[in-house]
DNA sequence: GTCCAGGTTCACG
DNA sequence: CGTGAACATGGA
């Protein structure tokens, strides 16, 4: 008996609803994909992938032939129910209207080691530039991969191929005072020091502290692998955007500093707090690009 | 040239 | 706990 999903070859449909697609692969938390003539367009560990949205669901494309597809189901999080997610939100305006204008956006669940190796990098750096340097590292470090044509591509780098690496040849790529961070990183992982995927299992708290072991990863960093790849959804990364979004739609002219800023949005928001938070943070940025960046009122 | 970017760390009240 | 400076680099 062959279910309606299970397609051999190389595409294959996924039959989904409510999924706004450039919205959950633009959005911040995944750095590799490129959006080309209505389709987008990555690498997912080992396989080169073609996304493009369609009227069923989402049509996707790999290089080679896939005979079990749960590795794409998981990473896109096709399962979940977002209505009843949503429906757990508080209600609020400033929540409401980004989920009105992005509705569909998702949280994916991304592999732990590239999801900390590239958030490492993304301390103080727009995300179009983080984006470059994750490039440079795969196509410089990375394993080559099929594609059907065009432009050769490559996997992200593994914690031992970086650790085997020197803190100038790292420094080379363009990531600054990161570099260090990113060889220390990699060095506790390939070593065993520190067990990503074990984190998924413990509670966020004790899986927070032990990311935040690592030199260069603090609250911010800590909890968007949480949120990004450990599947915790309750994970509310505060960044400047944010940051910036909670003080004006909840303290208005108010003086909150960052720590009351983080323990008001883990009491707030809840269980599912980390779509809040995702959901705040693209309609921050997308709005602030529709305006002039130097008209503040 | 100036400002800012999905922050973290360290020093100091 | 709260604040301020330093940290590299490049896009706007």
């Amino acid at each position: 008996m062959v279910s309606a999903e299970a397609t051999t070859g190389n595409r294959h449909l996924f039959r989904v609803r409510d999924y706004n697609l450039a919205a959950t692969l633009d959005s911040g938390q995944a750095f590799r994909w490129r959006h080309t003539d209505e389709a987008w367009t990555s690498i997912i560990g080992d396989k080169w992938v073609r996304l493009t949205p369609t009227e069923a669901g989402i049509e996707a494309r790999t290089a080679s032939d896939v005979t079990d597809w749960q590795w794409l189901k998981d990473y896109l999080q096709v399962d979940v129910d977002l209505e009843a997610i949503l429906r757990q939100l508080p209600e609020e305006p400033l929540l409401a209207e980004a989920i009105q204008t992005h509705r569909g956006l998702r949280l994916l669940r991304q592999d732990p080691w590239e999801c900390l190796a590239s958030f490492i990098l993304s301390s103080t750096k727009q995300i179009v530039h983080i984006k470059q340097i994750v490039e440079q590292l795969c196509s410089r470090y990375g394993d080559p991969v099929d594609t059907p044509e065009g432009p050769s591509a490559y996997t992200f780098p593994t914690p031992d191929r970086i650790a085997a690496l020197t803190e100038p040849s790292l420094r080379a790529l363009g990531m600054g005072f990161r570099a260090p961070y990113l060889l220390e990183a990699a060095q506790r992982v390939d070593s065993g020091r520190l067990n990503l995927k074990q984190l998924r299992v413990r509670t966020l708290p004790k899986a927070r502290a032990a990311l935040m072991e690592l030199p260069g990863v603090g609250r911010k960093i800590a909890d968007c692998i949480l949120l990004f790849a450990l599947g915790f959804s309750e994970a509310f990364p505060v960044d400047v955007w944010v940051m910036r979004a909670l003080r004006s739609a909840w303290f208005p002219n108010e003086k909150v500093s960052l720590p009351r800023l983080i323990s008001f949005s883990e009491a707030h928001f809840g269980p599912y707090g980390g779509y809040a938070q995702q959901y705040l943070f693209h309609h921050a940025r997308t709005e602030a690009g529709k305006i002039h960046p130097l008209s503040t009122s």
